[in-house]
DNA sequence: TTGCTTGCAAAGGATTTGCAACATG
DNA sequence: CATGTTGCAAATCCTTTGCAAGCAA
C-alpha cells in the first residue's frame, strides 16, 4: 500500500468514515493519473472499471480528498474544475497556453517571496495564491504568425 | 458625454449595434460603480432603475462592455463573475481576505516583470495573468487570535 | 444493528439561448 | 423596413443534495 492510501484510510478512520470499494477505485484512479483532470473525466474512466459508480460519487470522493489533503483545486476559469495531487506534489502556479490549452507547472521562489512581501505590506498574513499565466507556447506561436 | 461612454458607442456603430435606453443605462450604472460588480448585483441596480429590464439584458451588456475593453472579469473561484473597470485602470492584481471577504488591488512590477521571464523561459510568450493571494488582513488576524 | 454510503434523479446556482414581439437606424 | 434587440422562460453546464436502499464496522 502506498503512502498516498495510507493517508487516505488514516483520514477516514478518524473522521468515523468507512471504507468502501468505491472510495477505493476513485482513489486509486485518481492517483495514477497525473496531472489535472476534471470530475467528469475522472468519472468516465471510473464507469469503465465499474459501471454501477454514480457521478455524484466521483464528486463526493474529489470533496474527501481535498480534506484529506491528497488533491488540489485548480481553477482555469473555464467553469470547470480539475484537480491534481498535491501529496509529495508541492505548490506551483501554471503556465496556459491560450492556443492549445497546453499547461506547465511553474515555480518562482522569487515570486513567492514577493508575494508574501506585498501581502505583509498592506497588513495581510498570506496564507496561499493563485497565479495562472496566459500566453501563447511555443508551438503556437509559429502558428500564428 | 464621458470618456467611456464615447468608447461604446464607437464600439456599437463599428459593430453595427444599436444603441438603446437599456444599455445606456446599464452601462452608467455600470460606470458609476467602483470596484467588483457581480451581473446578479448590477442587475437589482438596474432592476430600481427600470424593472422592465431583463437579467439576460444585463448579462448581454456586460459581454458587450468587455469586449468594448471596458470591464475586466475577475474570478475569485467562488462561482460568481465579477466585473471592475478596465478603461483607466490599469492591471493589477487581487488581494483577498478569507475572513471578511475583503479584497485590495495590487500591483508588483517587479513580480510582474518576473513573470514574463518565467514565462519566456519556457518558451511562452506572455498576454496576460491572473493573481489572486489569500490570506487573512489584519482584523480578521487580530480576531482569530 | 447502527448509521455511513450509494446511485438515482431532482435540485441548485450562474449564465446562456430560442423565440416572438419590439425598437433602432 | 431590415435587422438588431429585448424580456421571458426554458435550457445549459457543472455540481450538490434528498432519499430510500444498501453495506461497512
Amino acid at each position: 500500500m502506498n503512502e498516498e492510501q495510507n493517508i487516505f484510510h488514516k483520514y477516514l478512520e478518524k473522521h468515523d468514515l468507512r471504507d468502501t470499494p468505491q472510495r477505493e477505485l476513485i482513489l486509486q484512479i485518481f492517483l495514477r493519473r497525473e496531472g489535472h483532470i476534471s470530475a467528469e473525466q475522472l468519472y468516465d474512466i471510473v464507469k469503465k472499471r465499474d459501471p454501477s459508480i454514480g457521478q455524484a460519487t466521483v464528486y463526493r470522493v474529489l470533496k474527501l480528498l481535498i480534506e484529506a489533503g491528497l488533491a488540489r483545486e485548480i481553477d482555469f476559469g473555464d467553469g470547470v474544475i480539475r484537480y491534481e495531487h498535491k501529496y509529495n506534489h508541492p505548490h506551483h502556479d501554471h503556465l496556459v497556453c491560450r492556443g492549445c490549452g497546453k499547461t506547465l507547472e511553474v515555480v518562482d521562489s522569487v515570486i513567492e517571496e514577493l508575494q508574501k512581501r506585498v501581502a505583509e505590506s498592506y497588513g495581510f498574513e498570506l496564507t496561499d495564491h493563485e497565479m495562472y499565466l496566459y500566453g501563447y507556447c511555443e508551438n503556437c506561436r509559429q502558428k500564428r504568425q
